[in-house]
DNA sequence: GCCAACGTTGGC
DNA sequence: GCCAACGTTGGC
């Protein structure tokens, strides 16, 4: 999952433990949270718009999607005038804290393993917000750091 | 259903 | 700040 770090960090969800995931406004990012995201499912916590940009920690998946209410409020930046209670069109997810990786995994670095060549994170224009992960991109990247 | 115009993402 | 790579919108 990518945040920006000027919008909410990991240093954020360490200090706040759990959150809601509000805001994604792809029709691909949504149904990949609604349909394939389960309680316990690790997250890696992905930067962008950062320097460097890369993979900063880990986080677990403890609520599974639900409507995302920032849709119909009026005052979020995250509304949508399509969207209301009856009609809530965008899900998110909560997530809960796991770890801070001791350094980032930058995407310079990832773009450097041929463990995880294909990985969607480092294809040129890939611009999903929440990407599916293989459970050996995944262990070989937690790896990494432990 | 096509596609031009426009908006957003996000690396650089 | 630039711009490639999308995604969305809306006229036709």
């Amino acid at each position: 999952m990518k945040s920006e770090p000027d919008v909410y960090s990991i240093d954020t969800l360490k200090s706040e433990g759990t959150t809601h995931w509000e805001g994604v406004r792809n029709y691909q990012a949504r149904n990949f949270m609604r349909d394939q995201m389960k309680i316990g499912d690790k997250i890696l916590f992905y930067h962008s718009n950062a320097k460097p940009p890369g993979i900063v920690g880990l986080a677990e998946v403890c609520k599974e999607a639900h409507p995302d209410f920032f849709a119909w409020d009026t005052q979020s930046k995250y509304f949508d005038p399509k969207a209301s209670k009856e009609n809530p069109i965008w899900q998110m997810v909560d997530v809960k804290y796991v770890s801070k990786f001791d350094s980032i995994v930058s995407l310079d670095d990832l773009k450097g393993y041929p463990e995880i060549d294909g990985m969607l994170v480092t294809k040129k224009g890939s611009r999903l917000s929440v990407q599916p992960v293989s459970k050996e991109h995944y262990d070989f990247i937690v790896s990494l750091r432990s």
